[in-house]
DNA sequence: CGGGATCCAATACGATACTG
DNA sequence: CAGTATCGTATTGGATCCCG
């Protein structure tokens, strides 16, 4: 393993790549990337598709996503009226990562669920 | 890319794995972990190499580490006392996927935040 | 030295109601 | 359909003081 780059988490710069992290690893972004990566949807496909978000955090979410330049809004002038969301390229290329880190998740679940088990036992 | 595995991220077992992911990506755990990738690290010694954290988030982000599993607590019975902090093969275990994304981050960060700057002139 | 306890501000978030 | 506006609550995090 390269310790050395470490310094990328830590560095001097990592105050802007810190603030990007931390927005991106907020409670829905990572969620909503994840489920736009099969395609576009509109916006009630996606409240659908994401069970518990409400309407408020999904609209800001995708503002903030659009703002970044990770997710593409195409408004349609039609009625009803109709607005799809995709991912951009940027937006795709977060998606590999994304998947590493839940890829590590899932394989620690268990020993970390254990290890809070134990712990809460101790304290009790 | 394997776009059938962004399950992982919204399959329906992620509530668990949403919970973890939501504690590692907090404002400090990854920078903690990966200042104590460099190796054990005394209470006074994290504090000062972390700029900004101020004592009570420290303390609390290592309990969770702790509780968790990736992080080990070891204290000396000294005067005056001693304590040291390593990462346990688990929160090693962490260092790739968050380089990965930290690595993403850096990558973006230049793309990001011309989106950025464009949308705030858009909207002004 | 290594915290615990307490207070306070900022923010994130959900619920609800309303609109072009 | 796709939001916006407003309100109230919950959580987060910093500052400060204290203690073994």
């Amino acid at each position: 393993m390269d310790y050395e780059h470490t310094c990328m988490i830590r560095g001097d710069g990592g105050q802007r790549i810190r603030a990007i992290l931390d927005q991106i690893c907020n409670k829905w972004t990572l969620l909503i990337v994840a489920t736009l990566d099969r395609g576009t949807l509109r916006f009630t496909e996606l409240h659908q598709q994401i069970p518990g978000i409400s309407q408020r955090m999904l609209t800001l979410t995708l503002r903030n996503l659009e703002r970044d330049g990770l997710v593409a809004r195409s408004v349609f002038a039609e009625v009803p009226p109709r607005v799809e969301y995709a991912l951009t390229v940027t937006g795709k290329s977060l998606i590999p990562p994304a998947l590493a880190l839940a890829g590590w998740a899932i394989e620690h679940v268990p020993h970390i669920e254990a290890s809070r088990a134990a712990y809460e036992t101790r304290s009790a």
